[in-house]
DNA sequence: TCAACCATTATTGTTTACAATATCAAGGCT
DNA sequence: AGCCTTGATATTGTAAACAATAATGGTTGA
């Protein structure tokens, strides 16, 4: 066997892809034994889980009294965004190598799929296929520490936009990945940057702050459907 | 009590401490119990500690096998330089806000430190110091978020520099660092952020990736007299 | 009627013992 | 002699029982 930390990863996807799909609104309880059932595990495995995932910033733990799924603040939000913007917009501006071929041809894989899930109003594959054109973009345009980080804040970055989203809107426009795409392509490195800050921004501004907490703390009778 | 998140940050930040002060070498062997006699603690409470210390890749787990110091390769070193570099010249370019007049006492007190430890030619709390110096800029000129991931990328620098110094160097300039401040303070962001630039590349040029590894796998023995 | 208090229940946190696995040493085989 | 096999030992991984703490609900008194 041996596949303890293979298992952890599944429990901790399933979680995100929950969080991330809106079925475990933000503030949800994440009782230990409960989720031990529903994955068919132990608590140990959940502890390490939440431990994990807290360090994410996907749940919150409160000493005493148990896991939450987070809820990023305002303030954390506009400082996730930022960090994300300067980040991927410097990169652009000054990217470690050149797309090649085959990571043009990632690219715009996903951006079919982009199109796809628009054409189907998927609203929460747009959002992760989004998060998976960035993260394919720093992945072939630096390195694999940049990666990483990126990746963590895209995740924070999904919660917060399945938090705190405009209703009515689509938050990431994929014609500025096409465009994007284009320039990087043209190697017009200077234009591609600052359509990067334009498009993080217009993210941003999908954004709606006052609305105050979509408190459903949904009963995990949502989550026994996802076991698999 | 309930200070159990308090007490693993103590064992945590004792790891740190042992292995940035080379007491521990990188690669070597961390058996749980024997740590859980060294902090009076237990193998529960190490065991979290090591899991959480793995994610910030200062020890790595391999299954079945146990905990180890983390041994960077060249090719990550590299890596976690440019991520470091990245924001840290970014931001500088770009600051979120103005340095306040208190900021910059901070960092003057870090200086003052920073030259007693020049003084009295201790290596290992340069490193450290330089680190804070840099962590406090970024604090003061960026957000929490970008704190907490600069924080990650320092701590295994720290880590890097201890593996791949150069002997006779001192890796951190405090002079620059003086101009730094100065230039801050000037409002000259743009000579700031390339004198930011040219003195993370001179850290670079301190690394030397050939000399092979300090295999030095120092018993805990080494760690007996920092339980306190 | 409402608020404070206490007992009950449920959930988290910790310890313990046990099982699985890897390491190490000795002995035998080629 | 060197390498592989085999058994002993130590360490990691897992499960289960226990203790501590927080949430719940009902009762009492003003």
């Amino acid at each position: 066997m041996g596949s303890s930390a293979k298992e952890e990863a599944r429990i901790a996807d399933a979680l995100c892809k929950a969080v991330l799909e809106r079925k475990l609104a933000p503030g949800s309880k994440l009782p230990e034994e409960e989720l031990a059932q529903i994955f068919r595990s132990n608590r140990a495995k959940i502890r390490r889980v939440l431990l994990l995932l807290s360090r994410s910033h996907i749940v919150t733990l409160e000493p005493g009294r148990g896991a939450f799924v987070s809820r990023p603040s305002p303030q954390e939000a506009r400082d996730v965004l930022a960090s994300r913007r300067l980040i991927e917009v410097s990169l652009l501006a000054r990217p470690y190598r050149r797309l090649s071929a085959q990571a043009a041809e990632r690219l715009r894989r996903i951006m079919a799929e982009e199109a796809q899930a628009h054409a189907a109003h998927d609203a929460i594959a747009m959002i992760y296929l989004s998060g998976q054109f960035h993260l394919t973009l720093i992945e072939e345009l630096g390195n694999k520490v940049l990666k990483s980080i990126t990746g963590e804040l895209i995740l924070r970055m999904s919660l917060i936009i399945t938090m705190y989203e405009r209703q009515n809107t689509t938050c990431c426009l994929s014609s500025d990945h096409h465009d994007l795409l284009e320039l990087l392509l043209a190697h017009d490195y200077v234009e591609a940057s600052a359509l990067m800050a334009r498009h993080l921004e217009g993210i941003e501004s999908c954004l709606d702050f006052h609305r105050e907490p979509a408190t459903t703390t949904i009963l995990s009778q949502i989550l026994q459907p996802l076991k698999d």
